[in-house]
DNA sequence: CCCGTGACATCGG
DNA sequence: TCCGATGCCACGG
């Protein structure tokens, strides 16, 4: 769909759906995509890219439910307090994807 | 244009 | 069960 996007501005866009209070894993989205494989190219595009505020990559976490770097605020600290604001229960930089993951269904 | 890097994911020993 | 190594993608210099 869209396509004329690039494929930076779409992973953004399928961060930006995720439901608050639900996470998502950096695999999940790249899948999303269409980029099943591209995993490593989506936290990268959030690393380079701090589109911050306009991306909430809090919500995103690794496979294991393990929250991962965080280049805004104080690093995974903010993040981790950014989620439990939203009502997600994270446990030493750890969310419990069997409660939170995100479907990718909107 | 070419090389290096990185906030992941998966498999093997 | 735990640890290490590899593959993939796109961006930046």
């Amino acid at each position: 769909m869209n396509t004329i996007i690039p494929f930076k501005k779409l992973v953004y866009k399928t961060v930006a759906s995720i439901p608050k209070g639900r996470v998502a894993t950096y695999g999940q989205i790249a899948r999303l995509v269409g980029k099943p494989t591209g995993a490593r190219a989506v936290g990268c595009f959030m690393r380079t890219n701090p589109d911050a505020p306009h991306t909430p990559c809090h919500r995103v976490v690794a496979w294991n439910g393990k929250l991962t770097g965080y280049s805004a605020g104080g690093g995974l600290v903010q993040k981790k307090m950014m989620l439990e604001n939203e009502g997600v229960q994270v446990l030493r930089n750890t969310v419990d994807l069997k409660k939170y993951l995100w479907s990718g269904i909107v």
